[in-house]
RNA sequence: GGGACCGUAGUUCAACCGGUUAGAGCACCGCCCUGUCACGGCGGAAGUUGCGGGUUCGAAUCCCGUCGGUCCCGCCA
């Protein structure tokens, strides 16, 4: 059907005869000589029909549209010198029709031009519902190159460090904790089902078990959980799991491989090694465990110097064990009104969102002198002050925004205020690759709701071992306050993937059990199996995965993880182009022994 | 479950404080044009303003409901 690419042709192939088979992307008619750019994967190129030359060829090239697929054989040859389009890749030649074919002419109106002005945006209804159109444009078919791209370089330095790609099952059982399931109704057992499983993490470990000694695997996950920009209730992790190494190996080979792809797909030399923080200093600089480094106005603890002032909204914060922390907008004077921070300001409503009842705040006037609520100026010594602006670093004309309360609120408020004030005023540098490894996770953390301690990362994390000591009859002790051998990767305050070193012994990991609370029957009825495998002879492992979505959404410029996907589904989990979820027949209902309770909602 | 924004021709947008025949670019159809590359020129067709209800002399516009899409909160080991 073709003996070239359209997107290949360059001078070289100058006087060669070639077979071209693609889109019409657009069409010029000159009457005379008419203009084709016809499209494939590879790109395009310009076909020139001149009536002279096959009045059979022009006859077709007169009533093309776009979107025809059509093939072409015909002659490459150098345009003339004025002719040249240096924007086209393959601007230097053309091909001169001498036979022009349709294979398919679209018999209707498209719902959106695949060749498009790049200001002019189609709704993403539109592009869903004819997904097999938009994976025609420059745009998808940019991403999902660069998809292949990135798991393609890292199969292959997987492949170079010793790893084996094993699959995993799909169906499978529900998981302890974590999203909810989505789950597949067994025909063959009556009234049992299979979960899609949340990630390959017990298989995983199993594998380790089982010798593999270093697995990967291109693993999709199943979450039935609400969906974001950044989240489908299917995705895909790069899930790997290795034997016999220790975090250090861990973080290195995992920094190479990232180095690797950012240098294959983006061309860009990471520094390496990855520069690290533990999770306690990302919590009290940043206020979460996934900083965005990009930019500065990082927080600050003031609780010590308002604990005793008489302002009682940051004295009361810290006396019932909360603190009063603060950012510093630089310039903020200028750039942030009153009205912003207050109520009904923007400002402010994010605060809010992060569940902060305000924000107070001082404004930094020349000399020093600070502008604020009398409340806060009159309870303000000037000792205090000096120590207020020697530590936040505030100049004249910055802005602090402080939040006070309890601590969790505060980091979260003022971590997303920072957040969404360096979008607004522009302080995020573009093309900055910031990745840093969060490391030193707690173990726990407290549930209030349910009153117990909960796995931070999941249950099968491996402690620090300083933390832990060798005594197992201090472990019940020592176990809630010490910290996991855990590591997150963070790129621009994007979580890029997590992992640790498991538990290999089999004591420990029902210690922790313990102290989650799980019940030992509970434990044994949903993984025994991996705590029976744990008592033949666990080689101590660890891994990581990392969103592949979410890489690729990175490495393209994207903002949504659906234009990494070919075929994504829409914020309610449905998908526009096949319509799933559908129906099922009475009929396969009953095979699978299952009943609906669904009732539909009275009409009016 | 909750909050916000959006839905007008095939498509991208416009239509002022509710006002008389809902406009424009691209695409489509017809005609013209031999070097364009977002070609150009002339003409034409194309609309149940997502859907349902209400207010009004009059609704794309205001109100209520509903469907769909997006962003966010909850949720997401």
């Amino acid at each position: 059907m073709r003996s070239h690419s359209c997107g290949d042709l360059r001078s070289d192939a100058i006087d060669s005869t070639v077979l071209l088979s693609g889109w019409v992307d657009r069409r010029r008619d000159h009457g005379g000589v008419i203009f084709i750019d016809l499209r494939d994967r590879s790109g395009t190129v310009q076909i020139t029909v001149d009536p002279d030359l096959g009045a059979e060829a022009f006859a077709v090239a007169e009533h093309l549209r776009n979107e025809t697929v059509l093939q072409v054989e015909g002659r490459v040859r150098a345009r003339p010198d004025e002719s040249r389009n240096e924007r086209l890749a393959t601007g230097e030649v053309e091909v001169l029709a001498q036979r022009l074919k349709v294979l398919n002419a679209p018999s209707r109106n498209l719902p959106f031009a695949v060749s498009v002005h790049d200001d002019e945006q189609v709704r993403e209804e539109l592009r869903l519902r004819h997904r097999y159109l938009d994976l025609r444009r420059e745009r998808m078919r940019r991403n999902l190159s660069l998809r292949h791209q990135t798991v393609q370089t890292a199969r292959r330095f997987l492949e170079d460090e010793g790893f084996i790609e094993v699959e995993t099952p799909v169906l499978t059982r529900s998981t302890p904790e974590g999203a909810r399931d989505y789950l597949v109704p067994s025909r063959v057992c009556g009234g049992e089902w299979f979960a899609l499983p949340q990630s390959p993490q017990l298989f995983k470990q199993l594998l380790m078990v089982g010798g593999l000694e270093r697995y990967y695997q291109v693993a999709r996950c199943f979450r039935d959980e609400d969906l974001r920009a950044d989240r489908q209730p299917e995705f895909t992790q790069l899930d790997m799991e290795m034997s016999f190494l220790d975090q250090e190996q861990i973080l290195d080979l995992n920094e190479r491989l990232i180095a690797r792809i950012w240098k294959v797909v983006k061309g860009v030399e990471l520094p390496l090694p990855l520069p690290r923080m533990t999770w306690h200093e990302a919590m009290e600089r940043y206020g979460t465990d996934r900083p965005d480094t990009r930019y500065g106005m990082e927080l600050v603890g003031v609780s010590d110097i308002v604990a005793d002032m008489g302002f009682k909204v940051f004295s009361g914060a810290v006396a019932a064990g909360g603190s009063v922390k603060c950012i510093t907008v630089p310039g903020g004077n200028d750039k942030v009104s009153n009205v912003r921070i207050k109520p009904g300001g923007d400002v402010f409503s994010e605060a809010q969102k992060a569940g902060a009842g305000g924000l107070a705040f001082i404004r930094v006037r020349d000399g020093g002198e600070i502008d604020t609520i009398g409340a806060i100026k009159d309870n303000l010594s000037d000792e205090k002050k000096a120590e207020l602006l020697q530590r936040t670093g505030a100049e004249p004309g910055s802005l602090i925004l402080f939040g006070a309360g309890d601590t969790a609120t505060v980091n979260k408020a003022l971590d997303r205020v920072r957040q969404y004030l360096a979008k607004e005023l522009e302080l995020v540098p573009a093309e900055a690759w910031n990745f840093l490894w969060v490391v030193d996770f707690p173990m726990f953390e407290f549930n209030a709701d349910e009153n117990r301690l909960e796995a931070l990362h999941h249950p099968f994390c491996a402690a620090n071992p300083e933390d832990l000591g060798d005594d197992p009859a201090q472990w019940s002790e020592r176990l809630p306050k010490a910290r996991a051998q855990a590591y997150d990767l963070v790129l621009n305050g994007l979580e890029l993937g997590g992992g640790s070193l498991r538990i290999h012994d089999a004591a420990l990991q029902n210690q922790v059990l313990q102290t989650i609370g799980l019940a030992q029957e509970e434990a044994q009825e949903q993984f025994g199996f991996l705590l029976e495998a744990l008592e033949m002879g666990a080689p101590p492992h660890g891994g990581i995965a990392f969103g592949l979505d979410r890489m690729v959404m990175l490495l393209a410029g994207e903002e949504s993880i659906r234009d990494t996907i070919a075929f994504p589904k829409t914020q309610q989990a449905r998908c526009l182009m096949t319509s799933a979820p559908g129906g099922a027949s009475d009929k396969q209902l009953e095979e699978l022994h299952v009943a609906s309770t669904w009732v539909e909602p009275e009409e009016n």
